[in-house]
DNA sequence: TAACGTTTGTTATAATATAACATATTTGAG
DNA sequence: CTCAAATATGTTATATTATAACAAACGTTA
């Protein structure tokens, strides 16, 4: 389980960079973002966000390798993502619908998988994009 | 627009092997597979790949960057994707639900984002695994 | 045949992610 | 408080995944 709420100094930097973020962050951005702030390896980025993951301050793109902060706070601890993706400027939307997420979550597998956890990616244009 | 059925040489030889692998091939071992065959470069693998799932012959497991051969024939080139993974065995089925299908595809961000396309991963234990 | 698009081969390199190990810091039970 | 455990950090090296760039071959079809 992760601990209620206090960030470690990596994981406060780390957070703050990408919820400053206008779209999804990679990690090597990050890195070079902070090197300033005396984080130098990818090691340090890398287990930064990976608790930040699992507190469910952050999700990964997965499409994307990217990160994004969390926007919704009832998307369960990651347990339950879906995102609208730009193909063309590459911004990332969170998807905060609860009846989407109820009839995710109550999907079974015909097989008779019993799914802990999903991730939706959807991708079109986004409205900006299409004026241009 | 993809072509209509007539695989290159490389993209014959890249597909054989996923659809005769029981789960999800990396890239990379794919490579190792075919070495044999005279496929030496990663680009080769990379170009075949590309090209499959232009054709909606494969699909990328993009939470693990893998690639599974396509079974379900109405995933609309793969414009609609779903998958149960098994977070123990690794294993991957592609989801073929007409319901789930519909669902997804008529879902219609409020923002006005009109979808072109979406990939769904759910996550759990299989049946074989939950018996060990 | 000539021109075009597609595929191939090849070398090099970029981008993403983890292994392994040594230290430091925080936390909490006794 | 005090020591042990858990968590976080720093660091070097390496593994894994993916693309760039360019030259040559092949397959259309006009
Ligand atoms: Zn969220
Ligand atoms: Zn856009
Ligand atoms: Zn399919
Ligand atoms: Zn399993």
């Amino acid at each position: 389980m992760a601990q209620a709420q206090t960030l470690s100094r990596n994981q406060q930097i780390v957070l703050d960079i990408i919820e400053k973020a206008k779209g999804p962050l990679k990690a090597y951005s990050i890195l070079f973002n902070v090197q300033k702030k005396g984080i130098n390896a990818p090691q340090q980025i890398y287990r930064a966000l990976d608790k930040l993951i699992e507190m469910g301050k952050i999700h990964k793109i997965e499409s994307k390798n990217a990160f994004v902060a969390c926007r919704s706070s009832d998307c369960e601890i990651s347990k339950a993502t879906a995102f609208s993706i730009c193909e063309s400027c590459e911004m990332v939307d969170e998807i905060s619908d609860t009846k989407l997420s109820k009839y995710l979550s109550g999907f079974n597998h015909k097989k008779g998988m019993k799914f802990k956890r999903f991730n939706l990616e959807f991708f079109g244009i986004c409205k900006k994009c299409k004026k241009d």
